[in-house]
DNA sequence: ATCAGTTTTGACCAACTGGTCAAATACCTC
DNA sequence: GAGGTATTTGACCAGTTGGTCAAAACTGAT
């Protein structure tokens, strides 16, 4: 088989940290390797491009993501808490690496979205998708909210991207403004987005 | 006096229109002044750097928007108005635009400030400023619904930031996935979002 | 031990980038 | 129309970038 190496993984995850710091074009081919400890050489002998690079790190931390979003959004867990925790995990997430780095990093996705929707179509899809399976956790508890009657029935799968959307919206404020302060209380604008604000918090029985 | 020039003036626009179209980096100095049909030599007469365009470029876009913000935001309209009408117009530009170029351009302001505020101190504090002008905007109509008893008397300035990364948010998203119905929604979202989402639609009196 | 296949190395490159500069030129003011 | 100033020009540069390559080194399976 030859020699095994764990210097793929290295640059996946060296590349999703320093793409998040500051930017995809920011961030060179060179200072990836360095990051990663990796020659140059080696780089392209896992990855054919930068860009291909950036697609696989998506895909690599949007795997790694899913047992704990499973976990948050299980079925058995009643829809609305399943939100309340999410966005309690946006805040810690973010709380937590503001704390080690000094910076608000804000959401990879929306970051290198932005960026890059325009000019690399294959780092647009991988973007595209992992967005899409975020609104499906989301959709899901709205959907499962509405059947108890806890939100309004109509428009779901509208009000499961107007909620990603607003997710996302608060992590790049905050991320520009370097303040967690409008993170810290996204839940209570999340269920008054979906028209879940004026219940009472009730933990399901 | 000397000789007098357009060349600023075309510079700054081009300077907006291609880095929403694309990303700061991606946008070469060159490529802005071919665009404005400027020499290089010229450009560096009018401006220190690209970071110091940028800044510039920035400050005279909101500027420019002023007259209409204001008029929108006027006193005289009765406060849920003023952001329906907010709301329809970001929808009027953005269709606009993406029938002229056949892409959602989003905002500038957040696709730069994302990309920008962790290398660059003084587009991201120019970013900051044009942010803070339209969450005035927004926190002023809110706290007018809220004296109408339109919205909950609480934490309005909170709920300006949260309402201004939720536009943000939704043009973002229009822009990754180059759809717009998520923001020809946009009102309906705001109004739920600021807690005026159940009452009826009326146009004051 | 051997050998095929995997990984590593580091020197190399062409293209592009933001930025410089000194001289030429046009324009407004008087 | 003279003169000073604002503007324009285009050639130039040094640093950086993503990407290449052929040879060397290592490893696991047999």
């Amino acid at each position: 088989m030859g020699r095994t190496s764990t210097a793929r993984k290295r640059l996946l995850e060296a590349a999703i940290e320093l793409m998040t710091e500051t930017s995809y074009a920011t961030v060179t081919v060179d200072a990836i390797c360095e990051h990663a400890g990796v020659k140059k050489g080696s780089f392209y002998h896992f990855f054919s491009s930068k860009s291909d690079l950036a697609v696989c790190a998506l895909e690599a931390d949007t795997q790694e993501r899913r047992p704990r979003l499973d976990a948050i959004f299980s079925p058995t867990v009643p829809p609305l808490d399943r939100i309340r925790t999410y966005c309690q995990l946006f805040y810690e997430k973010q709380a937590e690496a503001k704390a080690k780095s000094g910076h608000v990093p804000g959401c990879p996705l929306f970051s290198l979205g932005t960026e890059m929707c325009r000019q690399d179509p294959h780092i647009r899809r991988k973007v595209q998708e992992c967005l899409d399976i975020r609104a499906k956790y989301l959709g899901s508890a709205i959907r499962d909210a509405a059947e108890e009657g806890l939100v309004p029935k109509s428009d779901t799968e509208m009000k499961a991207k107007s909620l990603l959307a607003y997710f996302e919206g608060v992590l790049t404020q905050a991320r520009i403004h370097n303040d967690l302060s409008v993170v810290k209380e996204l839940q209570y604008g999340a269920l008054e987005l979906i028209g879940a604000g004026r219940l009472p918090e009730q933990k399901a029985a």
